[in-house]
DNA sequence: AGCACGCCGACT
DNA sequence: GTCGGCGTGCTC
């Protein structure tokens, strides 16, 4: 992503309105912009970034002050609306007692919005979700008090003063508990004021990361990339780093001695992880370094907890927040460095509401705050080499791994020369290799990124393929389960016993493997083993899949099999064999990135071999060893690899040389998709530099019952999208029942 | 996003 | 005769 032309031009002044005193207010709604609400004397001081709540129709709202000079220049802003006259202004109801929002997170909900062509009031839902409810309530505690002279005194009384003056300041009912009586004996000893209120405030919910708590001992390498980062952190302002270092090479360790940097700077820090999953294995590296837990942020923390971490990020009291890409959105007071770890992860892309790409927001919002920001990976994306081969971000490179630990031996397994037997998947040379690990007491793993028992269920007698009714996508058997599943929309009913369209018995076929299958395959091949799968439908949530690694590192298990998640950076220290059963998967299809996104992933599974003292090999399956993408992997040479990728997408000015806009229509029949599409195909943007492709027929044409079309509007890297794709939505009004929803900077091509 | 108003079908 | 389906439009 670039990005310079959003935000260069000195913001003009909006004409001050001459009538009685009003202020913008964002609300969290899909409106083009604030509304205008009238000011009351009670509140004059009323300042942007303030919590209010305001009249609405007939219900009551909570939104933001907003700033009245636009932060960005008015191509990138929503069309301006009418202002609304003096007679129709309602009145601001009541500021709320909560902290406002701060002026960077008001300039980044801006900025996301204007990017992404999304209306900003659904960017600052993002950044209020959890706001709008009271922090907790500063509880009425009682403590002793100078008793006077003439007090009644009775046990239960004497009770309540001892545990008072022993126990100190207690919320009254907490009082009366521990004293044995009811709460009328506590509030009669107030009234005779022998008890007096406390208001406390609740402890802080998080303590203070010590920095100096337990210092690394940096290996040959480590130690000056640590010291560069020590200083960016230490002395503030912005900039990006890329800090790329293969598994294995202390990453983190580096990059935790940036955060101790910064908390001695006394700035916050927010680390962001593409899946909170990894968050279990990360808090504890963080705790060993710095004493006490970070700050968690995800979508599914609870009610209560979510929001006392957002009022604790926003009184300082949070210093490290580690989250998934929504703590972006934190209302951070002091924010002095951001990290985006495994920053090439496509889960950084949020594709649902707003589309934003996590990391490249990450960058804004560092800008933003004057804060630097470090993107840390072992295998970076293009978009963020092509930064650094610009001069546009630092780079630290770490080569060796730490602790001299070899890097895997990577090597393919030509499928066509070894075969598996009939029936099967698995080749002769990675079960001989799987055997032999196991029989030396070391532990192996097989990858496969497709969960289910098989990817496609057909019948041998009349053809008929079970499909998703909903989603143009085959029904993934589960057997497991016992049902047949559409992995896009949710879609599942019980296994069928005969073809839903012949009625054939026992006619139906499993066709490809999926985990369960390679399962299956593994047990009869390998009877003694102990087996383990890790696919996201066999643990649920982060506690399983924490508990399955344990049992993976205290050897409880022989030989694991698993889905994209054993690729997360799980630490196996006895694992020293991986074997990727169809490494050729990825590469199909027709996407852009295919080939970097599977190079990406290969090498992050084969990361998991061989860590500790062992040496680690990783057996590729393919039907296409010749490819360059094998050959990287093979190689360990992934400079060239990006290198070659890089040259074939700069002459056709893909990204990351030009920049990409997808348009997807959906309707409820194909008639509105098509005429829409075609509406869009008309009125298309013409000019230099810039193409229109399609519309076509998404590759998933329906999805959840909706038909789907695409266009994608590729431009040079000097020419802003935003102003261009605004445009051309204002030419076209979708048919009735159809919408156009709009990826800037798409990731996924479906 | 809510919540209204508004105009056509099967019910007490 | 009403209750109620969700289509369209508005909210400073």
């Amino acid at each position: 992503m670039a990005h310079a032309s959003l935000d260069k031009r000195p913001s003009a002044r909006k004409p001050e309105s001459t009538g009685r005193p009003r202020a913008a207010v964002l609300l969290p709604l899909p409106f083009p912009g604030p509304f205008d609400y009238a000011v009351p004397p009670t509140l004059a001081d009323l300042q942007p970034g303030d919590i209010v709540s305001v009249p609405l129709g007939r219900r009551t709202e909570t939104g933001v002050v907003w700033d009245q000079a636009p932060t960005l220049p008015p191509e990138f802003m929503p069309p301006p609306m009418k202002p609304v006259s003096d007679g129709r202004l309602k009145p601001v109801i009541a500021r709320l007692d909560q902290p406002p929002l701060p002026a960077a997170l008001r300039r980044f909900v801006d900025w996301v919005a204007a990017y992404t062509l999304s209306p900003p009031g659904l960017v600052l839902a993002m950044a209020l979700r959890t706001a709008t409810t009271a922090p907790t309530a500063p509880a009425t505690c009682w403590a002793i008090a100078t008793p006077p002279t003439d007090l009644r005194d009775t046990p239960a009384r004497r009770r309540v003063l001892d545990i008072a003056s022993s126990d100190g300041p207690l919320p009254a009912a907490e009082l009366a508990r521990r004293a044995g009586v009811r709460t009328g004996v506590v509030r009669g000893l107030a009234d005779a004021g022998a008890l007096r209120a406390v208001v406390l405030r609740p402890p802080p919910p998080f303590a203070a990361p010590d920095p100096t708590y337990c210092p690394p001992t940096l290996g040959d390498g480590q130690g000056e990339a640590a010291r560069s980062l020590r200083t960016l952190a230490g002395a503030g302002g912005f900039s990006v780093t890329l800090l790329e270092g293969v598994t294995g090479s202390g990453k983190t360790e580096i990059y935790l001695e940036a955060i101790a940097a910064c908390l001695e700077r006394g700035r916050q820090v927010l680390v962001l992880l593409p899946e909170i999953a990894l968050s279990a294995q990360w808090t504890g590296r963080f705790a060993r370094r710095f004493g006490t837990e970070p700050a968690l942020w995800h979508s599914d923390l609870g009610p209560r907890l979510r929001r006392v971490t957002w009022h604790a990020v926003a009184e300082g009291s949070a210093r490290v927040v580690v989250g998934a890409r929504s703590a972006l959105f934190l209302p951070f007071a002091e924010l002095g460095l951001i990290i985006v770890d495994e920053e090439h992860e496509s889960a950084f892309k949020q594709e649902d509401g707003v589309t934003y790409h996590a990391r490249d927001m990450a960058v804004v919002r560092a800008r933003l705050d004057h804060a630097p920001i470090i993107l840390v990976s072992a295998t970076p994306s293009l978009e963020t080499l092509a930064n650094v081969g610009a001069g546009r971000y630092r780079h630290l490179a770490l080569t060796a791994r730490h602790g001299g630990a070899a890097m895997p031996d990577v090597r393919t397994i030509d499928m066509r020369a070894h075969p598996p037997e009939r029936g099967l998947f698995l080749s002769p040379v990675l079960t001989e290799a799987i055997q032999a690990t196991m029989a030396r007491g070391e532990q192996a793993m097989l990858f496969l990124n497709r969960r289910g028992y098989a990817p496609l269920t057909l019948c041998r007698t009349c053809g008929h393929r079970l499909q998703c009714p909903n989603c143009t996508a085959w029904l993934v058997e589960h057997r497991a389960r016992r049902v047949i599943t559409c992995h896009h929309c949710g879609y599942q009913e019980p296994t069928p016993p005969t073809c839903p369209s012949c009625h054939a018995e026992a006619s139906l076929t499993p066709i490809g493997p999926g985990v369960e299958r390679i399962t299956e395959e593994a047990r009869a091949t390998f009877p003694d083993a102990r087996l383990l799968v890790m696919a996201s439908d066999t643990l649920p949530g982060p506690a399983a899949t924490a508990d399955a690694v344990a049992r993976i590192a205290r050897r409880e298990v022989d030989l694991v099999i698993g889905t994209q998640i054993v690729a997360k950076g799980w630490h196996f220290p006895h694992l020293t064999l991986v074997g990727v059963v169809d490494a050729d998967l990825g590469l199909g299809g027709g996407d852009l990135r295919a080939a970097e996104r599977t190079v990406q992933l290969l090498h992050q599974v084969a990361g998991r071999a061989g860590r500790a003292e062992a040496p680690g090999t990783v057996l590729l399956q393919s039907y296409c060893a010749e490819h360059p993408v094998m050959q990287a992997l093979v190689s360990g040479d992934f400079a060239s690899f990006m290198h070659q990728e890089a040259e074939q997408r700069r002459p056709g000015f893909w990204p990351p040389f030009g920049r990409l806009a997808a348009l997807i229509v959906s309707a409820d029949t194909p008639e509105a998709a098509d005429a829409t599409a075609r509406a869009l195909g008309a009125t298309a943007p013409r000019g230099d530099g810039m193409q229109v492709l399609g519309p076509a027929p998404a590759p998933l044409a329906i999805l959840r019952g909706r038909h789907r079309r695409r266009l994608l509007l590729r431009a040079r890297r000097e020419i802003a999208l935003q102003p261009i794709v605004r445009q051309w939505l204002e030419r076209v009004t979708p048919e009735r029942g159809a919408r156009i929803d709009v990826d800037i900077d798409p990731v996924s091509f479906l």
